[in-house]
DNA sequence: TATAAACCTGCAAAAAGATGCAATTATAAC
DNA sequence: GTTATAATTGCATCTTTTTGCAGGTTTATA
């Protein structure tokens, strides 16, 4: 590890410290006594000083940087940049006189609000959160394909909503997910997957909006394999080497 | 699975699960657990603190991100105290077990509000802002009722909807109302008319709740008439004189 | 209704923190 | 250079926080 000088001034200590904070957004007192060769009981007055001054947050153990914000913003919803530009891509899709078919969650809710106004088409959908604000557009049509609702997450399941799907051939599916990786998407409730499956089959097309975040994480059941997917659009830029795992099933990275 | 560096600061591992929740919408504690190195000991402490900061939802197994649940804004309700008491009244009705059929409006919503945590019952519902609050209700089943929506009263509506009711034997049919009078019940939307027939059809009671200050109107279409109505509850007295018009039916005031 | 998983409570050990004090060191005045 | 003063530091002691575990209870679900 590191070895600092011998003598060193408060100031030059606490620039040090401060020095650690920034390059690893974290430290620990323990750490920094044995870097500088002081007694914790240094670095704990220290850190409460840097902390007074509003340079770090002191936490038990050691301190963060300030930049390491967890101080999360209710009411906005997670990702809310990537999910704006997300949104943006997604709705250049859609076009007058469609059939949609489309899913829930927090990124779809930023394309249903990216959505025109102008907008003339079919929505069918599982999701209230979703069915709730497609009711908010003047000249969409909103079907919700009613069932047995999943209560965390608000979509209606069951034998009834997907055999409804296969009476249904839409132009597109637009599904939002929690996992995906280089075999495909991947969920956590059986439920909702069957419901995902159907929405896919009863479309000509899957679109798959996430925040490149989610990129290479997996789930426990599959939802369907990378080649049933036509578009995947996340907030990077479709040239980004993130997607070389994905690029070989022949889909549209947006 | 996951790795994260051997020691962490309390704040850094919070700030990680809330990442994972905001990320796939919920997480397991066995999960997290495992993914930190901690005991899930240490993981539902932690949950419960993140959720009393209501940063998250916790719930048996894990927790859930707060960016779905319904949130709930009382200033909008007009008459709220009139209709606080209408659904205390009307939730009285409503025992463990029962199948219930329920439709939409501010009214309703108080009543959704007022129903005990630990009831255990069934609901039927058009309307997407009801379906949503129920879903807040640990013990109840949900099943929506779907079809092709209508956007300012949220609420579907189509022969899909009624020809399902069909297959419905439920005990209890709780509606809001616009217009009652000495005849009957009326409204002013054909759809949402035919639909709050078939509900009445399929239900072995019916119970209508309404501030006082609809008694007395008319609207376009009817409803039903008033011995299709067994329950009528408002926020006044059942003595009071404003019910002359409706006893002679048989109805129970409440 | 049985059963396993999840939960809660209290407890104990270990780690971290706070505080008072004495020893040391820096700073500035002389 | 010396000395007085103030700041800094480490240590001993006590307190608080964190964490895992044992146990008994509750909850979910087949």
């Amino acid at each position: 590890m590191h070895q600092v000088q011998a003598h060193m001034l408060k100031r030059e200590r606490q620039a040090f410290i401060m020095k650690q904070v920034n390059l690893h957004n974290r430290a620990l007192s323990a750490d920094l006594g044995a870097m500088l060769n002081v007694s914790e009981d240094t670095i704990r007055r220290d850190l409460n000083e840097l902390a007074e001054a509003g340079e770090l947050i002191k936490v038990h153990g050691g301190a963060l940087s300030k930049s390491y914000h967890y101080d999360y913003v209710p009411s906005s919803t997670y990702a809310f940049s990537e999910k704006t530009i997300i949104a943006q891509k997604a709705a250049s899709l859609i076009e007058n006189g469609m059939f949609v078919m489309i899913g829930g969650g927090t990124t779809v809710r930023e394309l249903v609000r990216a959505l025109p106004q102008n907008l003339h088409a079919t929505f069918f959908t599982v999701s209230l959160t979703t069915a709730l604000q497609l009711c908010d557009h003047p000249n969409v049509e909103v079907i919700f394909l009613g069932g047995k609702l999943v209560k965390n997450s608000q979509i209606s399941v069951g034998g009834e909503v997907i055999s409804r799907m296969n009476d249904i051939s839409a132009d597109l599916c637009i599904l939002g997910t929690n996992s995906i990786d280089g075999e495909g998407i991947t969920d956590s409730d059986l439920e909702a997957v069957q419901v995902k499956k159907a929405m896919i089959k009863a479309c000509k097309r899957t679109a798959i909006v996430t925040i490149s975040e989610k990129l290479g994480s997996t789930q426990r059941l599959r939802v369907c394999e990378l080649n049933d997917i036509d578009f995947l659009i996340t907030e990077l830029s479709p040239d980004s080497p993130r997607f070389s795992n994905y690029t070989q099933s022949g889909m549209i990275i947006l």
